[in-house]
DNA sequence: GAATAAAGTTTGGTATGCCAAACTATTTGC
DNA sequence: GCAAATAGTTTGGCATACCAAACTTTATTC
């Protein structure tokens, strides 16, 4: 059906700006694609006549832009790989909001399908495993914040991890 | 002192490349540089002039080419992310060593060194924390592969991460 | 040490993706 | 409703990065 051949960095990031300036106004415009990306208009008008051939969106001079489903298709994928990736930079790595953002930005082009869907599964893993969770990934700030390490700390940590677990193991049975 | 500007993904590969050939077979060549780019023989020639204007490798026609300090220094921190990336993919994540390569290679040009670092903290937090380790790693494995989880499996799993931990700290205290 | 092969270079061409600026269409504000 | 402002388009040009093919230099082999 649709064409194999993977799309352009840039290619991408104009269906993602679009898909986004749909949600949040209904509609694209060239002036916001061409902000949001920070090239001019004029550039934004030849890109559009690319993906209007690659039959990604609906495209006539002057006329309003949108996606078509084969196209939304697409930037949704790479939205989806923006957000996995943010989050675990920002959520799992403990970067900044921005940093993680822009680091995101270049990597969802970088990753394919299954490196991503492996990175949901193990961010679901840090959260569901009983070893791990929140907590666990809270005590990595102080990983890499102090230079030495309590033992004394680990011990308590890990009681305390068992505690929680049999907590919610008889929270779980009471039901 | 050396430029600030960032270097194109090709440029980062080609520097990548000579470091390899260099110490694979003491001098890079051409030839090789271009069978391992997959371009031809013309691309790498062109290409090589461009790196010696930026004073990051030795060239001149027919020479053999070396990189400079600063074009060394640039390899060898490309070649640093492509390993902490790949070490990720397939040590962490458990992708294949060839789908780990071909990600990494991309992602090598998209992570900056914040993310880098943080993410080698990371692994090193998954290796040391008594509740993580090599075992929860390949337990991960557990998690994608099968739908359902066994809690029996969790309380099992837990408890001997507990019993591996004070062992582990009386041979610490032993000593 | 010439002929041949291999390696390296050069030139002209293509595709992408951008800018600058002139131009056209549409929207707005009076 | 018309002038001015804004939005959109088009054109020409630039930089990167590649290929194809003609060409030159270096290496190999007899």
């Amino acid at each position: 059906m649709s064409k194999r051949k993977r799309l352009s960095e840039s290619l991408e990031d104009y269906l993602e700006t679009i898909l986004d300036l749909e949600h949040q106004q209904k509609v694209a415009r060239v002036k916001d694609i061409a902000d949001k990306l920070g090239v001019l208009r004029g550039t934004v008008s030849g890109t559009l006549k690319t993906l209007a051939e690659k039959n990604l969106i609906h495209y006539e001079p002057y006329s309003f832009i949108t996606l078509t489903s084969n196209g939304a298709r697409i930037a949704k994928e790479i939205r989806r790989r923006h957000k996995v990736i943010k989050d675990f930079l920002q959520n799992v790595l403990l970067m900044d909001d921005d940093k993680a953002d822009e680091n995101a930005c270049r990597m969802e082009h970088a990753m394919d399908k299954e490196a991503i869907d492996r990175l949901v599964q193990f961010i679901d893993y840090i959260q569901y495993c009983p070893r791990t969770g929140q907590d666990w990934i809270e005590a990595f700030v102080n990983y890499f914040t102090r230079n030495e390490h309590q033992s004394e700390d680990c011990r308590q940590c890990l009681e305390d991890c068992v505690t929680r677990y049999h907590e919610s193991q008889s929270l779980a049975s009471d039901r």
